[in-house]
DNA sequence: GTCCAACCTGTATC
DNA sequence: AGATACAGGTTGG
């Protein structure tokens, strides 16, 4: 189907959004952008106040893009809320219109294990290859796409052809999680219900020190968290989020932190240098600390921080 | 509790 | 060429 999603002033930019690193499958061709979605393949162009949209599916409509994008919530008044300081103030200019992409949970979850200690084009190979070797096919405009693969499918396979899909050490995490979704010992649906801290310790300290889980450390349960389960409040730190914090705010945190997450800025934090500097980050940001995050991660990277 | 080496794998750099 | 470093962290000792 074909139709026009009107932004009606609100601010969104749709290659800074999809390029921001919260998704792995979406490709660029030419001006389109095609989306693997919810079972489907979504179409979407933009022309500054007009998003042009085809798509496979009837489901994948004008209200299902509103959704994905969160085009009805009013960015302005959210970058309102975190925008002090002239660091900021800079990256939100460089990068207005950038928006949290509100993914499926399962999907979400499994692409930031498989992201722990690699780079974007590796996680979006892994991701490519594990659907490619899992996935339904779908057919679309005569080229053949793939769904991600069901929790179950993934429970159900055997670790070694999970490894073939490149996955290295994140395939037996991988498996693990998949297993505890299809054993009904993890219900992503009943975490998104509740509140922030709650959701993060139930992942935390429950499952994986349970070791039903593996590979969701604090990183990995923030970006499930910010990016699926609308916890907005949620504030993952990865190294170049680690670095922009170090190099631009190093005020915020006592002497003792900010020496810390200078020296440790380029490798990994421990869970407890991660905790305490995430929850100043998220005092100092607010509510929406997480699309503050997604600001900083962007102008890390452009300004190649290192 | 906290620290730190090891970890799959692909790519860049020397 | 072969070695080394590093990448959107986590694990296990």
């Amino acid at each position: 189907m074909q139709y026009a999603v009107e932004l009606g002033g609100e601010p969104f930019n749709l290659e800074y959004t999809l390029e921001s690193g919260q998704v792995f499958r979406w490709e660029n061709k030419g001006e389109w952008w095609y989306g693997p979605v919810d079972g489907g393949v979504l179409k979407v162009k933009q022309d500054r106040d007009l998003l042009y949209c085809e798509s496979s599916s009837d489901g994948l409509d004008a209200s299902y893009v509103r959704r994905l994008f969160r085009l009805d919530e009013d960015l302005k008044g959210i970058i309102g809320t975190f925008m002090k300081g002239k660091v900021m103030t800079n990256a939100v200019q460089r990068f207005y219109g950038l928006r949290l992409i509100r993914q499926e949970r399962w999907e979400c979850l499994a692409s930031f294990v498989l992201a722990t200690n690699s780079n974007i084009p590796s996680i979006r190979r892994m991701v490519a290859n594990t659907c490619e070797k899992f996935g339904e096919p779908l057919l679309y405009e005569g080229l053949r796409y793939r769904r991600f693969p069901s929790a179950e499918k993934i429970a159900e396979a055997p670790l070694e052809s999970l490894a073939e899909c490149g996955l290295g050490y994140r395939a037996p995490f991988l498996k693990r999680v998949a297993e505890a979704i299809h054993e009904g010992r993890l219900e992503l649906s009943e975490l998104a219900l509740l509140d922030y801290p709650e959701a993060k310790e139930l992942l935390l300290k429950k499952l994986l020190g349970s070791k039903l889980l593996l590979g969701v450390g604090p990183k990995v349960a923030d970006c499930f968290l910010l990016f699926s389960c609308d916890k907005d409040e949620a504030f993952p730190i990865d190294v170049w989020v680690a670095r922009a914090l170090a190099h631009y705010y190093p005020r915020l945190f006592g002497e003792t932190t900010a020496k810390r997450l200078a020296s440790k800025s380029t490798r990994s934090l421990s869970g407890s240098l991660y905790d305490s500097i995430s929850s100043k980050a998220r005092s100092h940001f607010g509510k929406y600390a997480g699309y503050a995050q997604q600001y900083l991660f962007m102008l890390a990277r452009i300004n190649g921080l290192a």
